[in-house]
RNA sequence: GUGGGUGUAGCUCAGAUGGUUAGAGCACCAGAUUGUGGCUCUGGGGGUCGCCGGUUCGAGUCCGGUCAUCCACCCCA
């Protein structure tokens, strides 16, 4: 038997329909708040990661579905949302209308990647990306977004927030960091790696040995420079005026080299170890790495996959069920069944059955009416009718049927 | 890439110390007097015991390998 891929999984029901509740409520939220759906290639080039996400982090580093096409091209499938978005709003030349432009997109991210619970080689995400918008309003509006749709699906988070900082005040900082980390002694092997290759990733180590190390480290907040200080708390305050709880994790370290300033995460407890649900931040200097103009931006990705683990869907009641008692009546409720597909959901039985055996599999297919052909409403063009909640039930004709709502 | 757990029916799992036609519950299908669902009862279909090899008179059971899967590390959504 030929299985999917390590990694891969095929997504059907009852998980597919979860799937487009989520794709269509995020999606309304995400209108609601200005952004517009944009859709973009799973393959891009190699470089277009290298160059945003940045050649230490692990995703470019390692995980990679990266091939040569028989162009000669060297591709990868996205490991990540953001960088196509960029890309496309640079080739499509929005970085010089000086406009705000916001994007909404979800589907498939490739990274491989050893799976384990809310991990898979091929995963969704559902993500946002507002272009030239400075404004530390537009870091609040996005959390307000995000939190607007976990609330929309009752999934309880925990919101934590940092800011990472801007190109004037991290570089001071990670020097402070690196010579204060290298007076350390017996901080755990992967620290001393990341120490080498992205000293800020310490912070988040889960080592309880190195955190008690890190205790004394020097901290990035009391590097921030007077602008990203002042974002920061005025993000604070207009989230804390709109009743968002949150709590500022000074080792909350989002894992791309692009990230600036606001960095945001929202976790949950009830997931395994891989606990984000969404992390987002802003980037305000990605567009210019990847040759546009400057351009501020923003935006936040959330985990599909993990998130439907979470989302309670229940499908009540609805629609009919047709079936007949022998084969003329099946030839009746077939033309009836056209008809009344038009303007509702109908699961027709071809197969002749008792009345007993029809009522059975209609209340397992959870109809809420079923319309029974037999041989007395062969003879009169009628329809024997049942509500399986209310178990009201009556005969009429043909024609009545299809006014049934 | 590293560590640990698990692979028996569609699903959840039993099958001490090797021994005959491999079981249960759920699900599915059909019946329980004639045209009435959910409950109950009866019957039925469905398994190369992940795969390959070894030990043995005999392997679902023991050994080796392999593959898959889960959980965790790493990393991240």
């Amino acid at each position: 038997m030929i299985k999917a891929l390590r990694g891969m999984r095929d997504i059907l029901p009852p998980l597919s329909k979860k799937y487009l509740y989520f794709i269509n409520t995020a999606q309304k939220l995400a209108q609601n708040y200005g952004f517009e759906y944009i859709q973009t290639p799973l393959l891009e080039e190699t470089s277009l990661f290298k160059r945003s996400v940045g050649e230490s982090s692990d995703i470019v580093g390692k995980e990679m579905y990266q091939f040569i096409d028989k162009g000669g091209n060297d591709v990868v499938l996205r490991p990540e949302g953001t960088a196509g978005v960029v890309r496309s709003f640079i080739e499509h030349k929005l970085d010089r209308q000086g406009k705000v432009f916001r994007f909404y997109y979800f589907g498939a991210m490739f990274r491989y990647e050893r799976p384990q619970r809310g991990r898979f080689r091929q995963f969704y995400q559902f993500g946002v990306e507002s272009f030239g918008e400075k404004s530390v309003y537009e870091d609040a509006s996005l959390i307000l977004l995000g939190k607007s749709i976990l609330d929309r699906f009752h999934i309880p988070y925990r919101l934590k927030l940092n800011s990472l900082g801007c190109p004037n005040c991290l570089p001071p900082y990670k020097k402070e960091l690196v010579k204060f980390l290298s007076s350390c002694e017996g901080i755990c092997e992967d620290c001393k790696r990341r120490r080498e290759l992205n000293p800020i990733r310490v912070l988040d180590c889960k080592n309880p040995n190195c955190q008690e190390i890190y205790k004394t480290a020097p901290k990035l907040k009391d590097f921030l420079c007077p602008e990203c200080q002042e974002d920061f708390s005025k993000l604070q305050t207009l989230l804390k005026k709109e009743g968002v709880e949150f709590e500022i994790d000074e080792n909350l370290v989002r894992g791309l080299d692009y990230y600036t300033k606001t960095a945001f995460e929202f976790v949950s407890e009830q997931l395994g170890a891989q606990n984000a649900l969404i992390g987002g931040g802003r980037y305000d200097n990605l567009v210019e790495m990847l040759g546009g103009k400057p351009t501020p931006a923003v935006g936040f990705a959330i985990g599909i996959d993990r998130i439907l683990e979470l989302i309670e869907y229940e499908e009540g009641r609805e629609g009919f069920y047709l079936g007949a008692l022998d084969k003329e009546g099946v030839e009746v409720i077939f033309s009836l069944a056209r008809k009344k597909r038009e303007d509702s959901k109908v699961f027709l039985e071809y197969k002749p059955k008792s009345l007993k055996a029809h009522l059975k599999s209609a209340d397992k297919l959870k109809v809420t009416t079923v319309g029974i052909v037999g041989e007395e409403e062969l003879k009169s063009d009628t329809i024997w009718v049942k509500n399986l909640v209310t178990k009201k039930e009556e005969v009429i004709p043909l024609e009545k049927f299809l006014e049934l709502g």
